[in-house]
DNA sequence: TAGATTGTTAATCGATTAACAATC
DNA sequence: TAGATTGTTAATCGATTAACAATC
């Protein structure tokens, strides 16, 4: 959501309904999951034993109706007139998403936003492993960074299948992101969080989420817009809608202020 | 929204319906916005005068019936039997978006992430301006950065406000965020993008989009674990529901593989 | 006119939410 | 028992999709 962000093709590899398998869990819930795993992370942390639905809700941003409902496709791991045992729901959560298991990872392009990534944090807490740092540039493989050395990307194929590597992620500039990607899949990755802003193909069974950076700041400037639309009168009024002949052979206003009074 | 990545609060800062005002349009619409314009830019650079809703959804990534759906909310800036003029659509997309105005931004954290964010072409070449850099860090601040000076967080307030500057990217610790955000507000910022791990509260009218490696990468864990779990029979065979006294102790394996089957 | 393709309708599906019975 | 809080139900809402009439 992106959303956000979000899976391009295959949200649900399974196939068919949306909670195909067994106690199957919807996409919005299993998005929100981590969410929750990091709040009461924190309450474990602090030592805080049992947390209720309403406190764990605010804690995570969102309302306590929706997190019972979330957590009632996990299992009934509350009790009521109590709460949830922090240190058990942390233990569940992180069972659901795959977390109690080790997931070596690959980053292909150790620009600035990989270099980024490979020193963030988030990343071995968290069950993730960076199996290796790869880039086709020899200016830059050999570099040591966060403490791993750049390989080459030539040695993509041999470190997916010896490590056993089923996510990718892919920092490389656009260009070079759909090739990226087609490698790592026939190497054996299922998983791509592609970061390069392109639409990747892959075939079925694999799984691609993105983010980017440029969706997300066009979006909160459509909101914004909206704001500022509202301090003046009413910013509907009727905009002609310009016949297309009239507007081909320029595509207007570039950076100007030519249809629209400024939103400043 | 993700989120996927996400709003997390006011999605929809004008209060009541998902579309309160005049033609007012969907959130799953808007955040699809920035993927047509990206692809019908493509189209435009190549000097592709004209596009039909089914080769433009190929190229985005959507199907036909969900983009014709989409351009619906906006007007009518098709042809039957034609397609879409391809610069006019740019236009109305752009316009949409309220990226025919300039937005000036302000980075503030600039690590690793800020640094690659600071270096993001895709910035500068879609209506934002980098107004300044910002770091709390006396070290840091000084250095230039993609051609700018990193000046230190006491001019926050002051940039904000001289530069009009609507929109904050927080790129620092996690533990940094929620100051700096209160800051940013504070000063007249009134869309923020959360690139730290952190649930941010903010004030009603005030725009949060966050964007989190983390939660992505455990999204996929999740679905990659259920491919591998379908490879076995059939993962769903009744985990007992272990009452909370006994696992109040520990957390349960932690790295380990306790309850599960391998998924590798 | 015949072919192509949009814009819209209506059905379906998934997500959210409030309310409350169950129960600790 | 009385109070608290979960887990579930049912209503509502938003998003997706296929189909097709409108029309270039």
């Amino acid at each position: 959501m992106a959303t956000g962000r979000s899976t391009q093709h295959n949200p649900n590899p399974a196939g068919g309904t949306r909670r195909s398998r067994g106690r199957g869990i919807p996409d919005a819930t299993v998005a929100r999951l981590p969410l929750y795993l990091r709040a009461l992370t924190a309450l474990s942390e602090r030592s805080v034993p049992t947390v209720s639905s309403e406190e764990l809700a605010a804690a995570a941003g969102v309302n306590s109706a929706k997190l019972r409902k979330d957590f009632s496709y996990l299992g009934s791991y509350g009790t009521r007139g109590v709460g949830y045992d922090v240190e058990y729901l942390v233990y569940q959560i992180s069972r659901e998403l795959g977390l109690t298991q080790d997931w070596p990872v690959v980053i292909v392009g150790i620009g600035n936003l990989g270099h980024a990534l490979a020193n963030y944090g988030g990343f071995a807490s968290r069950g993730f492993r960076v199996a290796a740092l790869l880039d086709a540039d020899p200016a830059i493989t050999g570099n040591v960074v966060a403490g791993l050395p750049v390989r080459h990307t030539d040695e993509m194929e041999e470190i997916v299948r010896d490590e056993r590597v089923s996510i990718g992620v892919i920092t490389t500039p656009p260009g070079a992101a759909q090739q990226v990607c087609d490698r790592l899949v026939a190497a054996g990755v299922t998983s791509i969080l592609n970061f390069a802003p392109t639409v990747l193909n892959v075939p079925d069974g694999v799984d691609v989420r993105k983010v980017d950076l440029s969706i997300e700041l066009q979006i909160l400037a459509f909101h914004e817009q909206r704001k500022a639309g509202d301090d003046l009168a009413d910013e509907d009024g009727e905009v002609p809608s310009a016949p297309a002949a009239a507007v081909v052979s320029g595509r207007g206003p570039e950076q100007g202020h030519g249809y629209e009074e400024a939103a400043g």
